[in-house]
DNA sequence: ATATTTTTTTAGATTTGTCTAAAATTGATT
DNA sequence: AATCAATTTTAGACAAATCTAAAAAAATAT
């Protein structure tokens, strides 16, 4: 069995890995589990005894496949949740998190696969994250990052890259919601600042930074 | 804040204390938690001093209102998700107490408020438990044990004051589930066993301890 | 190649919830 | 009232997850 707090471990090592292919450091587990690096130290030598990541010290670490499938199986739950909770019980995607994080630790594989119908099987969150299934396998993505995107080329909003209620917050003020139309006005090659404009909206001006954590596809891309 | 851990015991002492209206003892606490009474001592303590309870050593404990207030949360919520997984998820009444036992300590107030309205509001759980309203008021349960009932009153199944898996289990095999209609054809006087007619079925046999943990309404009484 | 800084690990302590074994209290029985 | 039995509490220990401070190792700079 693994606890509440190992499998936080192993999602954050998993979210690491994907980023980096190298070796996860310490300190940077440290930093999204929001301990301090002796407390990980622990943690991993614990972890690896239980052949859920390969760890030496000073090595840093990574998941076995043991260690991945489980790190899948939690965020799957968290995203599934995340579903139900906008989809079912009207909330707000930038409210759904924190209760995902709880949720997302509930065992019972009966009540993933049935809460999975009951939402019609999604692909992917009220984030635009994609869902792992059953087996592990995520659906394919095919979003970019505004930032990839060129000017008059218009695409959907489907999704961001980090979820902080901040930037929720923020994207709700200047209209930018899942599935509005959006194109680039014009890019400022100073800075990579851009315009963009809105569809049903006016144009507004977000900052590089803000256009890498946006997720969109194109508009000419098949619907279902 | 509450922990997972004061939860459950506030829980049990929630439920001793309906059965019995003196103090609750540290043994009694200790059976239904599964811990041992030394275990028990320390946790009285412990909710003693967070003015949860009312302790004095050797003296048994009460609940405070404020202790009382967080039983009735927790029962709320573990009701509420039964519901949900018997009506939206589609399990069956004898699979849901053990998720239940999880999901009734996610905290979110705007979760357990979406969640009831999502439901309908229901008053009753799979099992005929009433579930208390968000001011922790419960609903007047108009059902009574099928042990006070007389030959030959026509009767519905509401419910069971009894959960066990095996018990759930033994009423499907004999045809016993909510919403059927019985009437009891005769009481042997020897041991209060009795012989029930279900509808739809055949007779069937059942001892006085069965029909005490079945809860029951009369035909005639209005069905909204 | 050494020295300095950063990262990581170890050592030892703390909190929460549990246990066993022994002591204390209560309640029941002579 | 004294004894015995049952219940409850205390004392001391343990596992899980964390911390701080010090030591060790690795990475970087001189
Ligand atoms: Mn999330
Ligand atoms: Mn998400
Ligand atoms: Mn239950
Ligand atoms: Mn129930």
């Amino acid at each position: 069995m693994t606890s509440f707090t190992e499998e936080n471990y192993l999602k954050i090592i998993y979210k690491l890995s994907a980023e980096t292919d190298s070796e996860i450091s310490t300190n940077a587990v440290a930093e999204l589990t929001q301990t301090k690096a002796a407390s990980v130290t622990d943690m991993l030598r614990k972890l690896s005894e239980k052949q859920l990541v390969i760890y030496q010290k000073y090595q840093g670490v990574r998941l076995t496949k043991k260690g991945e499938t489980v790190a899948l199986k939690v965020i799957r739950k968290h995203r599934l949740w995340e579903v139900f909770l906008v989809d079912k019980l009207g909330f707000n995607w930038d409210e759904v998190h924190e209760i995902a994080e709880e949720l997302e630790h509930i065992n019972s594989d009966k009540l993933v696969q049935q809460l999975d119908e009951f939402l019609g099987f999604p692909q992917f969150d009220p984030h635009g994250d994609p869902i792992p299934d059953k087996h592990g396998r995520m659906p394919e993505s095919a979003y970019k990052n505004l930032s990839e995107i060129l000017i008059n080329q218009e695409v959907v909003m489907m999704g961001v890259a980090q979820h902080s209620t901040n930037f929720l917050q923020y994207l709700a003020k200047i209209g930018l919601h899942l599935g509005v139309n959006i194109y680039i006005v014009e890019i400022n090659d100073f800075d990579k600042s851009l315009t963009i404009k809105i569809e049903g909206s006016t144009q507004c001006f977000i900052s590089y930074e803000v256009a890498k954590n946006l997720l969109v596809k194109s508009i000419s891309m098949d619907e279902d």
